[in-house]
RNA sequence: GCGCCCGUAGCUCAGCUGGAUAGAGCAGCGGAUUUCUAAUCCGCCGGUCGGGGGUUCGAGUCCCUCCGGGCGCACCA
C-alpha cells in the first residue's frame, strides 16, 4: 500500500520540468505512514527536503508536486499541510483490495524484492564447541535466525553459517579435560586443573570414550602428573599448568590424543547442533576452522597471507609476521604469524572472511557479542588490504542478557548468562517465549529476560497476547463452520466493500503494513520491529473483536468480516513464522 | 588514557536514519461481558528525551563538551 503512494510521488517528481527540483538525481519519495490520522494515511516531507536545492518555498513546491500526481481511484484526497508535508488520504477500497491480495498471496504476503537476489552470508552463534550453549548464545541464535529470515523475505539469497572454532588452545583444553575425567572413570586419582572445563557435561563425553575404547587410553596418574608445574591451588599459574597437562597428554597418548580431541569435539558439536535444531535455528553450513588450513594451495589462511604479502602489507619483526593494519584505519599493526610459527586467531579471521568473499557473498553479516567490537576495524582492515571492499562486512553486535526471576537478578557469575544453559531456559519457558523475548528489544540494548514473565500465561506476557489473537481467529472460523456458516472465500472477497467500520479500517491498515515491516526490518537488521508490529496487529484485531461480531446472519457482512480476520490470521502466521514462533490453533 | 554502545513516563522499551502535538507495554486509577475464548476491550494519570552549547525552516535523532552506566584496547581463543 505504501508502495502505491511511493510510486505516485516518484512519478510526479519525474514529471516535473527539469530544474524544478534543483539538479541531481531524483530524490527518494520519502513516504511514511502518518502518526496521526488527521494527517491522512501516508505523508511525505520531500518538498521540504528539496526546498533549499530548488530555491523554492516548501509549500509552493509541494503544490507543484501535488499537481503532478496522477489521479488514482484509491486516493481519496491529497493535501498540503504544516510546513510543507504532502498528505495522502486513501479510500476504504484501497485497504479492502489489499485484503484480497493477502488472501491471494497467502504465506508469500509481505515478501519483498529489495534484496534483488543479492547474496549474503549470515554468520551467527559460532560459540566454541567446548561446552553447551548458554543463555547469551540463545539471543544470538534467535537474533541471527530472524535477521536471516527477514533478509530472505525481502529478496536476498541468504546463507546461514556457524563458524566452528574446532582448532586452537581452548579445544586442547577440552580434550585434556575429557581425558582427565576418563582417567577418573578408569580409577586413577588425580586433581582437576583450575583452568580445565569443570562442567558436568564433560563426564558423559568421557564415559562414551571409555565405552568405546575401554582402558586403551589409560595412563598411570603418576606418569601424567610427573614433573608438572604447580596449579593455581598450589600457588602456581593455571595457564602454565593446563598447557603442561595438554603437552603431557599429547606425549603419553601419541595417536590417541586426536581420538580424545575428536571425541570431545564431536560430542559438544552434536549437543550444540541438537540444541539449536530444537530451538528452530538451522544452518546451511557448519564451517570448520580446521578447514582454513586445508587445501592444495594451503587453504584460505595461506591464500590470505599470500594476498597480503603480494599487496605489500606484511613485514617481519622480532621473529613474527605482521600485517600493517594501521595503513587501513586500525589502531595498531597485527601479528598474523607468531614467532613460534603458529598462525594467530586474527589470521584465521581474515582468512575466513576472505573465503566468504571468494564464495561470492556480497554482504558479510557477522553477528558478534558486544565484547567483540575491537574486532571489526581489524577484519575490515584485512579485507581492504586483500583488495576486498571493507564495507561488505557488517557486524551487528548483540548486547548481554541478564536473567531475572520476578524482581531478582539470577546470579550467573562474572560473565553474564554463562552458567545457565539455553537448554535449561527452553525447558523452563518454552521455545516460543524464548524466541519472542530474545528479539523483543533492539540488539544493541542490553536485555533483561524475566523468567517469571516469560512463563506466565497471562495478559502481561506479550507472547501470549499475540498468539491468543491467532487462536481467537482460528476459533471464530471453526465456530462459523460448526454453525453451518463456513467462511465463503469468494463471497468474502466479493463483499470486501462492506468493511467500513472504524475498527475494521484500523485492522486493515495494520494488516497491510506487514510488507513495510519486512522491508524495514531487513534493511535495519531489526527483528524487534516484527515484535512491535505483531503487538500492534494483535491489538487491532482484539479491538475489532470487541467492537463487532463476525458470525452474523447477513452473509455479505459475515463473509467480508471473516475474510478480514482470515487475512489478519495469515499475516500473524507469516510474522510469527519470521520469528520462529508457533501460531497455535487454540490456547 | 583511547575507542565502541547506551542514557526517552515510576519500571521495561519504541521512535521508520532531520519532520507535524515524543509513543507503546507494565504498574496505578476508573469503566465494559445475556453475543464468536475476559489470556480481551475502552478511558484517565504520567515527560527539563542525562546536563550544557552548536548546526537549520525544523533536533529525541546530526556536531562539540561534560556527567552517569556497560564493553573493549594480546605473538589468548
Amino acid at each position: 500500500m505504501k508502495n502505491l503512494v511511493e510510486n505516485l510521488v516518484a512519478d510526479a517528481l519525474a514529471v516535473l520540468p527539469a530544474g524544478t527540483l534543483g539538479d541531481g538525481a531524483l530524490p527518494d519519495p520519502g513516504v511514511e505512514r502518518t502518526r496521526d490520522a488527521q494527517h491522512g494515511d501516508f505523508a511525505t516531507g520531500v518538498a521540504m527536503r528539496l526546498a533549499k536545492a530548488a530555491r523554492a518555498n516548501p509549500r509552493a513546491l509541494a503544490a507543484r508536486i501535488v499537481a503532478a500526481v496522477q489521479p488514482n481511484p484509491l486516493v481519496a484526497k491529497t493535501e498540503i499541510a504544516g510546513p510543507g508535508f504532502i498528505n495522502f488520504f486513501l479510500t476504504p477500497a484501497a485497504w479492502q483490495s489489499e485484503m484480497a491480495r493477502v488472501l491471494d498471496a497467502g504465506e508469500r504476503y509481505g515478501r519483498g524484492t529489495a534484496g534483488a537476489g543479492r547474496s549474503t552470508i549470515v554468520e551467527f552463534v559460532s560459540a566454541n564447541p567446548t561446552g553447551p550453549l548458554h543463555v547469551g548464545h540463545g539471543r544470538h541464535a534467535a537474533f541471527g535466525a530472524t535477521v536471516a529470515n527477514l533478509l530472505a523475505a525481502d529478496g536476498w539469497r541468504v546463507h546461514r553459517e556457524y563458524y566452528v572454532n574446532d582448532a586452537g588452545r581452548q579445544m586442547d583444553i577440552l580434550a585434556a579435560s575429557v581425558w582427565l575425567r576418563y582417567l577418573e572413570l578408569c580409577g586413577e586419582t588425580l586433581p582437576f586443573p583450575a583452568n580445565g572445563y569443570r562442567g558436568d557435561y564433560v563426564r558423559p563425553v568421557a564415559a562414551n570414550l571409555r565405552a568405546r575404547y575401554g582402558d586403551a587410553l589409560r595412563r598411570p596418574a603418576a606418569e601424567v602428573l610427573a614433573g608438572l608445574p604447580a596449579d593455581e591451588a598450589a600457588g602456581g599459574d593455571k595457564d602454565q599448568f593446563i598447557d603442561a597437562v595438554i603437552a603431557r597428554a599429547r606425549q603419553l597418548l601419541g595417536d590417541g590424543f586426536p581420538i580424545v580431541f575428536d571425541a570431545g569435539l564431536a560430542d559438544m558439536l552434536a549437543d550444540i547442533q541438537g540444541d539449536l535444531a530444537e530451538f528452530g535455528v538451522t544452518f546451511d553450513r557448519w564451517y570448520s576452522e580446521q578447514a582454513l588450513g586445508d587445501g592444495r594451495d594451503g587453504g584460505p589462511i595461506d591464500r590470505a597471507l599470500r594476498r597480503l604479502r603480494a599487496n605489500g602489507h606484511v613485514f617481519e619483526q622480532e621473529g613474527a609476521t605482521w600485517f600493517r593494519a594501521t595503513l587501513f584505519g586500525d589502531e595498531k599493526d597485527r601479528v598474523v604469524v607468531r614467532a613460534n610459527g603458529q598462525k594467530t586467531y586474527f589470521a584465521s579471521d581474515i582468512a575466513y572472511h576472505l573465503d566468504k568473499r571468494e564464495r561470492g557473498f556480497e554482504l558479510l553479516l557477522t553477528i558478534l557479542g558486544a565484547d567483540h567490537h575491537g574486532y571489526v576495524a581489524r577484519v575490515r582492515a584485512g579485507l581492504a588490504a586483500m583488495g576486498e571492499p571493507p564495507e561488505s562486512l557488517e557486524v551487528p553486535m548483540v548486547q548481554f542478557v541478564t536473567l531475572w526471576k520476578g524482581g531478582e537478578k539470577v546470579a550467573m557469575g562474572k560473565r553474564e548468562a554463562q552458567f545457565v544453559t539455553l537448554r535449561d531456559l527452553r525447558a523452563e519457558v518454552g521455545n516460543d517465549a524464548a524466541r519472542f523475548i530474545y528479539v523483543m528489544r533492539s540488539h544493541d540494548q542490553a536485555l533483561d529476560f524475566d523468567l517469571e514473565l516469560a512463563r506466565k500465561q497471562s495478559n502481561d506476557n506479550p507472547v501470549y497476547y499475540v498468539q491468543y489473537a491467532h487462536a481467537r481467529i482460528a476459533s471464530v472460523l471453526k465456530q462459523a463452520a460448526e454453525r453451518g456458516l463456513p467462511f465463503d472465500r469468494a463471497a468474502g472477497l466479493a463483499g470486501l466493500a462492506m468493511l467500513a467500520e472504524p475498527a475494521e479500517i484500523a485492522l486493515m491498515r495494520e494488516v497491510s503494513r506487514w510488507p513495510e515491516v519486512v522491508h524495514q526490518g531487513a534493511e535495519q537488521r531489526a527483528p524487534h520491529l516484527v515484535v512491535h508490529y505483531l503487538r500492534e496487529l494483535a491489538q487491532a484485531f482484539h479491538a475489532c473483536y470487541a467492537a463487532l461480531p463476525f458470525i452474523v446472519d447477513d452473509a455479505h457482512t459475515r463473509n467480508a468480516r471473516l475474510a478480514l480476520i482470515a487475512a489478519a490470521r495469515q499475516v500473524l502466521v507469516n510474522a510469527l513464522g519470521i520469528l520462529g514462533v508457533s501460531a497455535p490453533e487454540s490456547m
